[in-house]
RNA sequence: GGGUUGAUAGCUCAGUCGGUAGAGCAUCGCCCUUUUAAGGCGGUGGUCCCGGGUUCGAGUCCCGGUCAACCCA
């Protein structure tokens, strides 16, 4: 075989079909294409942060990375190699560590490969920051090629489908996932602080209430019983206030059985708490001081950058009775009209008023609140005194039976958290279970075929007055960081299978 | 569930009126010791998302489907 036909075999092979030979050149050579522990290296941005410009003396460093880009210059190859921290440029020159090494380098590996590295710092003519390396020793060969080095993966999909790429190629998403976990651990830190205990509850559930939403059902063989996903912690953590456990919170994954969407994924995480002895306003101002700090803490201010806008989240934050919001909206006169004049006026003003036959006045007043109020609350505001038929749970006010004392905490036109005076009356308690089950009986939700008689018994041994909250941790991120749709907050958004 | 838009090389994208499938990056070979979206020369690489249809001929036109993004419910 002569050298044509064998550069012709060669390059007919694909990039993994080729790596594949840089492997077995690699382990022939008699080094490991899948290396072991690399002890000693330095973080990059620590190793960048420690550069003495005016020294003259060598400043050795050992660093690990992936290498993410390569320029060949003969006798002399630049590589920037990138790791969690920050990326730097390797100098490798054939002088410096020998023909053998310089070859290996410049044939068998490759940008994606993950290696280790040490030798001396410099700055390059050009004024980069440079590792001139000594010793380099391959930890990781890449089988298959990264994404192009300029757009980055751009692939929406493919993003989602191969999240790791898109945290390989894109700093910036990298960036939101670390402010995520930097939010979360921020709420811990300050709920620690005040004295909240954090607990688990099932999420495997004989029943799952709680909330109104679909939940996922499964099987469970060692009990021959169905099993729902929670929708909800709530009343396994209202149980722990009847048993004694006064601050409370759970931060965790939900499930609801519903579509998927810019702002809905099926598993979400979400935080409830419940404080004894306080009510809807203690929530208040705990959510108000818990949501500044940790904006405080994680990115030094309170003045957060969206697509519409500053959100200013300087206390204190506004606090409106639903109805009054309305009023501004609808009229004045809105909650003395009559049904019949309540559509007219929804038709008014814009909203679709003939599918408002069958409903009820509180429906059509929602509409109007959610349609038209609600998107408009992008400065934080505490929409209060809800009417009853919307929160099932909750105390009533003692000036008007017909409201509920809650808030729902609403910021860029999203509901971020809602709050109750949690109701623990177990009388009336029983009486709304009781009015929902005939509702979705009649409307043949299978959902909820039974009541919650455990959680019931317990109400009936005396649960404190308290305060709860709930603040959906995904929505959070997504207020703080800008992004505009979940999919960009949780690493691995539900996608539907692909069958090539 | 409905509407709109999209899917072409590993990645980012062109592809005209229906007439042999293109570029840049990556990759392979060669040159090159201070580059940084390095550069120069020469190659390899395609289930044009899937299945039908129209046509002498379909990436392109028509029908059905899949997946995705956005909007609406």
């Amino acid at each position: 075989m002569n050298d044509t036909e064998n550069q012709n075999v060669e390059s007919a092979e694909d990039i993994f079909s080729q790596r594949l030979n840089k492997v077995a050149a690699l382990q022939e050579a008699g080094i490991n294409p899948f290396g072991t522990r690399f002890d000693g290296a330095l973080k990059i941005n620590t190793v960048r942060d420690g550069y003495k410009a005016d020294s003259e003396e060598d400043q050795p460093v050992s660093i690990a990375g992936r290498m993410m880009s390569r320029r060949i210059m003969g006798n002399v190859i630049f590589a920037d190699v990138k790791d969690s921290s920050a990326a730097i440029q390797m100098f490798v020159s054939k002088k410096e560590i020998g023909a053998d090494a310089f070859n290996m380098v410049k044939k068998q590996l490759d940008i994606g490969d993950i290696i280790g590295a040490s030798g001396n710092l410099f700055v390059t003519q050009t004024g980069e920051l440079s590792v001139k390396v000594k010793e380099l020793t391959l930890l990781s060969k890449s089988m298959r090629p990264l994404p192009e080095k300029f757009h980055g993966l751009t692939n929406v999909e493919q993003r989602y489908r191969q999240r790791y790429l898109d945290l390989i190629m894109s700093d910036d998403s990298r960036k939101v996932f670390q402010q995520r976990f930097q939010i979360i651990r921020e709420i811990r830190k300050f709920l620690e602080n005040r004295g909240f205990l954090e607990v688990e509850t099932p999420m495997l559930q004989p029943m799952a209430g709680g909330a109104a939403a679909n939940p996922f059902k499964t099987y469970y063989e060692a009990l021959s019983s169905p099993m729902f996903m929670r929708i909800a912690p709530e009343l396994y953590l209202k149980r722990l206030l009847v048993g004694g456990f006064e601050k409370v919170y759970e931060l965790n994954r939900n499930f609801r059985n519903e579509g998927m969407s810019r702002r809905h994924n099926p598993e979400f995480t979400m935080m409830e708490i419940y404080e004894a002895y306080g009510d809807c306003r203690s929530m208040m101002d705990l959510v108000e001081d818990l949501v500044t700090t940790v904006a405080q803490n994680v990115f030094g201010t309170l003045k957060i950058q969206h697509a519409k806008g500053v959100i200013d989240l300087t206390r204190p934050w506004k606090r409106m009775p639903y109805r009054e919001l309305v009023m501004e909206k609808a009229g004045k006169d809105w909650f003395e009209l009559s049904k019949e004049q309540k559509i007219a006026k929804a038709r008014e003003l814009g909203l679709d008023a003939d599918i408002m036959g069958d409903w009820d006045e509180f429906e059509i007043t929602n509409e109007v609140y959610e349609k038209l109020i609600e998107n408009t609350l992008i400065q934080p505001t505490f929409v209060t005194r809800l009417p009853a038929q919307l929160v099932p749970l909750a105390k009533a006010c003692s000036d008007d039976p017909t409201l509920v004392d809650v808030f729902e905490l609403e910021i860029n036109g999203q509901e971020i958290a809602p709050g109750y005076s949690e109701l623990n009356d177990p009388i009336e308690q029983r009486k709304r279970f009781v009015e929902q089950f005939e509702r979705d009986k009649q409307e043949g939700d299978l959902m909820s075929d039974k009541i919650d008689e455990d959680f019931l018994v317990a109400l009936e041994h005396g649960m404190p007055p308290a305060g709860g909250m709930g603040i959906g941790i995904d929505r959070l991120v997504m207020m703080l960081t800008g992004a505009e749709s979940i999919r960009d907050v949780v690493l691995f958004p539900q996608m539907k299978i692909k069958n090539n």
